[in-house]
DNA sequence: CAGTAACCGAGACGGTACGTCGAGTCTTACA
DNA sequence: TGTAAGACTCGACGTACCGTCTCGGTTACTG
C-alpha cells in the first residue's frame, strides 16, 4: 500500500510569482503605495497565500531583499587600475536616469529600511554587505598592489562610496563625472 | 499692488497646529505609516483644513521641512581647529540613539524623500544646502588657514560627510569615533 | 418712539435669488441631496445670508414653500360639468410625467414634509390649504346644484382626491384616463 | 447547473445585522440623515461589507422594504362585515401616534421613494403589492358577497385607501374615527 | 453729511459622513 | 493540506457639506 501522505505541496511557481510581483509594484509605485491586493492579482496568487510566509508588507519586501529579487547589484569588472574600476562602477550607477527602474527600485528600498529595522537589517546582511564585500576586496588589493596610500582605511572608504551612491539617488541628483573623479581622488589617495 | 482676496483670513494657529502635530506623527510612525486623521485630531483641526493646504501628505511633509520644523539642523560650533569642529558635528549626530525622535524624523524624512520627488527638492533646497553651507564655509576658511590641503574638493567633502550620516542613521548603525576618525583623516586631507 | 434700526436694509434680489436656487436644486438632485454650498453659489451669495434668515435646510425649504416659489398649485378652470372640472385637474397631474420637473418638485416637498415636522406643518397650511379651499369650493357648488349626492362628506372627497395624486406621484405611477374615470365614479357620488 | 463560486460565503448574520440596524436608524433619525456608518457601527459590521452588497443608501432601504423588515403591513383580520373590517384595519393605522417608531419608519420609506427611483419600484413591488393584494381581496370577496354595489371599481377603492393612510402619516394628522367613517361610506358603497 | 450699525460676498474654520481602498484574517471549494 | 477566490473587520483615504466664524466692503438711517 502507498503510505497515504496528504497534503499539497507548496508553490514554487507562486513564490516566484510574488517576488517578482512585488518587484515590479515597488518600483512602479514605491513602497509606500504598495498593495498587497494588486500584488496577489498580478502574481495570481490569493493573499492568504502571501501571508502564509510573509508576516507583513515588510516582511516581504525583506524577503524580496534577501532573494536578490530587489536589488540589482552591479558587478566591478576588473582591470589592472584600481582608480578605473571604481569610476566605472560609480560611472554605471550614475547613470542610471533618476527616472530609472533601478533607481526607483533603490529609493523604495531605501524607504522600506527607513520604515522598518528588521527590513534594515536584512538589506545590510544582503545587500550592503555584498557591495562591502567585492568593493573591499578590490580596494584592499589595491592597497597591496602598491595603487593606494597603505593607511588607506578601507572600511571608511567603501562606505563612503556606498553612501554617496545612495545619497545621490534619494535625492535624485546626478553623479556626474566631475564629481567622481574628484571623489576618487579624495577617497583614493595614492602611496 | 495685491489686493486682499475678500474672505476669512487663514488661521496661523491651526496652520502651526498641523506642523507641530506632523512632526509629532512623523517621529513616532514614521512616514509611511502617517495618518492625517490623526494628524487633524492632535492638532484640533478639521481634516479639509488640512487638505485645504497641501494637496498631498507628501506636501504637508515637504512644507514641514521648508520651515524647519521637522529637522533639527545642530549648528556647528567653531573652534581654531576644522578637524575638532567636524568631529564634533559628526559626534552630536553620532550620538544620537537610532531610536532617537531625532534619528526617526530624519529616518521620515528620508522616506518621504525616496516615495516623493517635490519633497527631494525642497529637501535639497531647505536642508541639504543649510548644512552644505554651513559645514561648506567651514572647510573652506580651513583649506585658506592652511589646515586643508589647498586642492581638497570641497562640495564634495561635505557631500561625503552629509551623505555619511545619512547611510548611518537609516540603516540604524552606529558612528563610532574610530570611524569618524578615519572619515575625517580621509576627507579632510593635511596639506 | 419707536424709530427703525439703522443698518442696511434686507436685499431683496438676495431673497429671491436664495428661493429661486433652492426650487432649481430640489428640481434638480432632490431633498436629500439639496446642497446649501450650491444654492449660495447659485444665488451668487454668501452661504451667511441664508443661514441669518433661515436657521437650516428644512426651514429654507419650508420658507420656500411659504412663498409659493416651489409648489405649482395647478388652478381649475371651471364650466358647468363639475365631473370634467375635476377630471381635468386630475388630468392635467396625471400628465405630468414621473420625469417632469414639477413632479420631481412635488416629490422633493414630500420627502421635506417626511423628515421635517415644521416642513409638514407649513406645508399643510400653505399647499394643501389652498388646494383643498379651491376643490372644496368648486364640490361644495356641485353639490349645492344638484350635480352630487347632497350627503357626500366634501372634506373626505378632496383629501381623497389629493391623496391619491401625491401618492401617484411618489410612485411614479401614470393616472390614466380610466383609473381618473373610475375614481371620479367613486368619489363624486351622483344623486 | 449553477456552480457555486469560489471563495468564502457571505455572512448571513452580517446580513441581518445590517438590515436591522438599517430599521433602527431610518426609525430614529429618518432618511435624510441616515448614516451609513452608524449603521455599520451599531451592527459591528465594516462599512465595505454594506458597499460591497449596496451600492448606495436607497439600495439598502430598498433592500430592507424587499425583506419586509422595513413597514410592518397589518394584516387584515377578517369577520362577515367588510366595513368593519376596512374600518379596523385604517383604525389600527390611524392609531399610529405621529411619533410613534412605526410612523417614522413610513415617512421614512416615503421619503426614500420620493428620493431614489429604484426605492420606488421596490417599495411598489414588496409593500403596495402585499396590501393591494389583502384589502383587494377583501373588497373583491364583499363585492360577490353582495355587501357593495357590484360595479364598485375595487383597484381604484384599495388604491385610495392607502393613498388616505400615506398622505395622513406623512402629514402627521390624525385619522379620526369621523373620516374613517366617510371615507368608509364613500368609497366602500351599499348596492 | 459724517457715523455707525446691520447688511453683503467670500471663504476658512471644526466637524461628520461619504464612498473607496488596503491590511490582515477567515472560510469556502477544489486539487 | 496548499491554493485561488473572495468575504470579513478595521481604519485611513481624499471629498463634500454642514453650520459657524471672520474678513473687507456696502448701504441707508441717524445724530
Amino acid at each position: 500500500m502507498d503510505s497515504p501522505r496528504p497534503g499539497r505541496v507548496r508553490s514554487e511557481a507562486a513564490r516566484l510569482a510574488i517576488l517578482a510581483a512585488t518587484r515590479d509594484e515597488l518600483a512602479q509605485v514605491g513602497y509606500d503605495k504598495l498593495s498587497l491586493d494588486r500584488i496577489a492579482a498580478a502574481a495570481g496568487v490569493g493573499k492568504a497565500t502571501i501571508y502564509r510566509w510573509y508576516p507583513s508588507k515588510s516582511a516581504l519586501v525583506a524577503e524580496g531583499v534577501l532573494e536578490g529579487h530587489l536589488f540589482p547589484v552591479t558587478p566591478t569588472p576588473r582591470t589592472d587600475d584600481v582608480r578605473a574600476d571604481i569610476r566605472g562602477w560609480l560611472g554605471a550607477l550614475g547613470d542610471l536616469a533618476p527616472t530609472s527602474e533601478a533607481a526607483a527600485l533603490i529609493r523604495a528600498t531605501a524607504a522600506a529600511t527607513a520604515e522598518d529595522e528588521t527590513v534594515a537589517a536584512r538589506y545590510d546582511e544582503q545587500v550592503t554587505a555584498l557591495v562591502r564585500g567585492a568593493l573591499g576586496e578590490r580596494v584592499r588589493d589595491a592597497v597591496a598592489e602598491g595603487q593606494i596610500r597603505p593607511d588607506a582605511p578601507v572600511d571608511v572608504v567603501v562606505d563612503v562610496l556606498i553612501s554617496i551612491v545612495l545619497f545621490r539617488v534619494l535625492t535624485r541628483q546626478e553623479l556626474g563625472a566631475g564629481f567622481i573623479d574628484d571623489l576618487i581622488g579624495l577617497v583614493l589617495p595614492h602611496p
